[in-house]
DNA sequence: CAAATTTGTGTAATCGATTCAACTATGGAA
DNA sequence: TTCCATAGTTGAATCGATTACACAAATTTG
């Protein structure tokens, strides 16, 4: 594999005239320029990133680290940051902690030992610890998530409550008191940890505070898995007082429940209204169509990576960016049956 | 930021002894080994893999470029490749050509360039020429794809066709005659040039020609969106002498071909079969649940992240691999209702 | 025409690790 | 006691680029 030497060589030029070439530097003269780039196209040399990079002290790429890549939002979001990135020229390095805290923090000790220029982190658990050492490292962190906003880190923070209330606030005003939630997460008090879960949550209970509601808190329920939630799911509409509207809280549980809810031989929306959080071509596909909290998660990758970019290049502003969700009215969602459940 | 020669001098040995102490060498006294692991501690030392890769010629990372990240498929593969990276502990460059062959060609110098210890390519058009290019500079290549087999490059083929011939055999022998087709491409003939697409024509023509049945080329057409698919699907649907049966070619347009349907207030499965490929969760939760041609993606990522890591450390051994799909019969078709279209 | 400036190129230090040859203790065998 | 093998360590070369500095040649200026 030819070197930088074998080029110099070939040209007959110095080692710091084939860089100056490289990197389109002004002072050489064209006559050289021309007999460098013949030795580079004769020898086939592709200059080697990991010596500039030690040389430069950056790398040229920016480290994404996501939770679980299964989930297609995060993949969206990757499809965002990715456009940005190329834009900025610089690669990706892709991280999947695959649901273990052991594994984030291993793979932000290998970022920052790469010395990626930055990071795209979407937490699992509570972060500020780890997320505090890279930046200290001199690596710049961007916080993804639908946490609560809060702490000194530059994040992105999904606006959803608006949209959360409007959409529990959409069901209520059709008629509906008895709404079931499902969650992802080991236990309701996990939830309350904070975390967009959280936060859906606390949409809900101010819905129905707001609108002088009752909560029955048998009707939240969490599940880690999609047949746990099929599964709950299941049980909450055997009962005698079964909820007369059910919410997906999280995108990648809706098909699952869809299918229990049509083992119980109910109709959405007659029997059931059903809300999606999460937007995609199958909710809208779906007969019903799906009603729906929306975000623009493509949208909110390239703003994740805009932001990014801006903090290496060392261009203040503002570091703590919204997106805001919307609730999408579709079909699924109806008053409830008059002789109700 | 502390580097090995801080940490030399605090503990008071030589770089190369910390760089052992590092390595996990045996040949470093104990005690020797507790102050410098004290001084990292101290110095809250992170290794630079810049400068361990330059030295070592291998980067300790892998490139992935898949043609779009926004198909859930190809996201299924990565985690299937992430896994056995992680395991491999050798990081990820992801690359996405967002569909342009132009980007293609970038990311793989880039990933040449970074000396990247191999490529996991899914390639959109022809590859030999730049697959070989990175062959020669040392570059262990995988190409992933639901293309032909043959070349000489080490490959995973998707060996699609006994389940693409069984799935129109199926809809053949529920009755259907007129059995559309919808692919991926820009024409007829760029699907003539290889790849999945053609793979799922050929079988289409080869069920038919054993059935004894004639093609109709005016019920196959392409697409390059899933907006171009809902109309050319509708399109074909408002004709007089239209098809009784549907098949989508790639999972990607199913949300919107169904859509379509819907739209012309056709039933599934009275009115009209419909048969994808792809399976999901929202496959099966549709109504009717879709009878699907399905892949198993996850673990297609793993072997193909196997294959890799066994050629980059040199293990010889098979080196195209062969993943069967199978037909999943669900209940999206039916036999063409007995008045006809 | 000499001095001053500009332009283009070569030389060598440097980035932060690894690794090999050389050297020094240390203990055991002759 | 002397010699040898061995374990532990040091020092320096090396990976392949960038870049500051020095310097020669070419050009402009007074």
């Amino acid at each position: 594999m030819a070197t930088i030497d074998d080029v110099a060589r070939r040209a007959e030029v110095s080692t710091g005239t084939v860089s100056r070439v490289l990197n389109n530097h002004p002072a050489v003269r064209s006559l050289t320029r021309r007999s460098v780039l013949a030795a580079i196209e004769e020898l086939n040399y592709s200059p080697n990133l990991v010596a500039r990079n030690l040389r430069r002290a950056r790398s040229g790429a920016i480290g994404v680290l996501v939770p679980n890549a299964t989930n297609p939002s995060n993949l969206t979001i990757m499809h965002g940051i990715a456009r940005v990135a190329g834009r900025h020229n610089s690669g990706i390095f892709f991280c999947d902690s695959d649901g273990s805290l052991e594994n984030e923090s291993a793979h932000l000790r290998q970022l920052c030992e790469r010395r990626v220029d930055g990071v795209v982190f979407q937490p699992i658990g509570s972060y500020e610890k780890q997320a505090k050492l890279l930046q200290e490292s001199g690596i710049r962190v961007v916080i993804a998530g639908l946490r609560t906003p809060g702490g000194m880190l530059p994040q992105m923070v999904v606006d959803e409550f608006d949209a959360s209330v409007a959409a529990i606030r959409h069901l209520i005003s059709l008629g509906h008191s008895r709404i079931a939630l499902i969650l992802r997460g080991f236990s309701t008090i996990s939830v309350l940890k904070g975390g967009a879960m959280r936060n859906r949550f606390d949409a809900y209970n101010h819905a129905h505070a707001e609108a002088g509601l009752p909560v029955d808190q048998s009707l939240v329920v969490t599940a880690v898995s999609e047949e746990e939630a099929a599964s709950r799911a299941a049980t909450l509409l055997a009962r005698a007082d079964r909820p007369t509207a059910l919410v997906s809280g999280i995108h990648y549980f809706s098909p699952s429940l869809l299918l229990a809810v049509r083992q119980v031989n109910l109709r959405i929306p007659e029997d059931l209204s059903f809300l999606s959080y999460g937007d995609s071509r199958w909710a809208e596909a779906f007969d019903p169509p799906l009603t729906v909290v929306r975000t623009d998660y493509e949208l909110m990758g390239q703003r994740l990576g805009e932001l990014l970019f801006s903090l290496t290049d060392g261009i203040a502003g503002e570091t703590s960016l919204h997106q805001r969700s919307e609730l999408i009215v579709r079909a699924s969602c109806a008053p409830p049956l008059a002789g109700g459940a």
